[in-house]
DNA sequence: CCTGTTAACGCAACTGAGTTGCAAATATAA
DNA sequence: TTATATTTGCAACTCAGTTGCGTTAACAGG
């Protein structure tokens, strides 16, 4: 049984053909996906459908978490801390680039540390960074 | 001439009774706007590329900032700092309640300082907290 | 190894945010 | 008052994402 089959299966997720693939993907990115991105990558043969429902039954059981983007499209990158359905939260932040889109994941950087404001309560902080990446700069 | 119509001429755009509405619209609300808040407040005689349009200029003019949201919808809020087309960057965090997806700005918590990562160029930075507002808690 | 159950898939049709092109209206400067 | 440039409104479009539904296939229990 290989990671990507070990990982399906212990989130009570099918190991199909289609679903196996798209999380190798996820593996072998350095950069977080948007849908087209996995259109592709994996061919056009799965329908857009397909892919939005593997995406959202993927974050709901904590593979993947969904990464802001300013253009109004979902970007989505493996979690790497253990997530799981009911504690999905990443402390690191996200860096997008101006000129390129691409967007990834800043685990060096830390969220800070935020003092509730009297009257709320705070439950998750998103840090975004935008600016030039290596390949622009 | 009153406030509204005084900014918009400053920043070049023509004092129509629509701008000023929607300028009047920005500066008595409290929390953040969408396209859909704008449409219920002013009226739906206003066709809805009249208002992306104004919003677009508005935001380039630096009346008003883009706050980031959750449901890949726009919203949007006056700027309080003295913002113009070339410097358009705010200090302060914005907040998204989880139960009735109210957004407002919090001027109280400014952003923090991060060092740059090495082959990277930052340039600006945001700050999201998610939780529940004071009337959802 | 079979078989019933349930998750996953694929297609078509839809929704809703935002955009583009163009002609008509109107604010403003000369 | 008039010329010009901005703004408006309409129609038609694009593009991401969703819903309904019938079909296919994974896998657990016998």
């Amino acid at each position: 049984m290989s990671i990507s089959e070990e990982l399906l299966s212990n989130y009570g997720l099918r190991n199909t053909a289609f679903r196996k693939k798209l999380l190798k993907l996820f593996q072998n990115s350095e950069s977080t996906l948007t849908v087209e991105n996995i259109k592709d990558k994996i061919g056009r043969k799965n329908d857009k459908v397909t892919i939005y429902r593997a995406l959202s039954s993927f974050e709901k059981s904590g593979i993947i978490h969904q990464v802001p983007d300013k253009n109004n499209v979902s970007r989505y990158a493996l979690c790497t801390s253990t997530c799981n359905p009911s504690n999905h939260t990443h402390h690191h932040a996200h860096f997008i680039c101006d000129h390129c889109d691409n967007t990834l994941c800043l685990e060096e950087i830390d969220l800070p540390k935020i003092k509730t404001i009297k009257g709320f309560k705070f439950k998750k902080t998103e840090l975004i960074i935008q600016g030039s990446c290596p390949k622009c700069l």
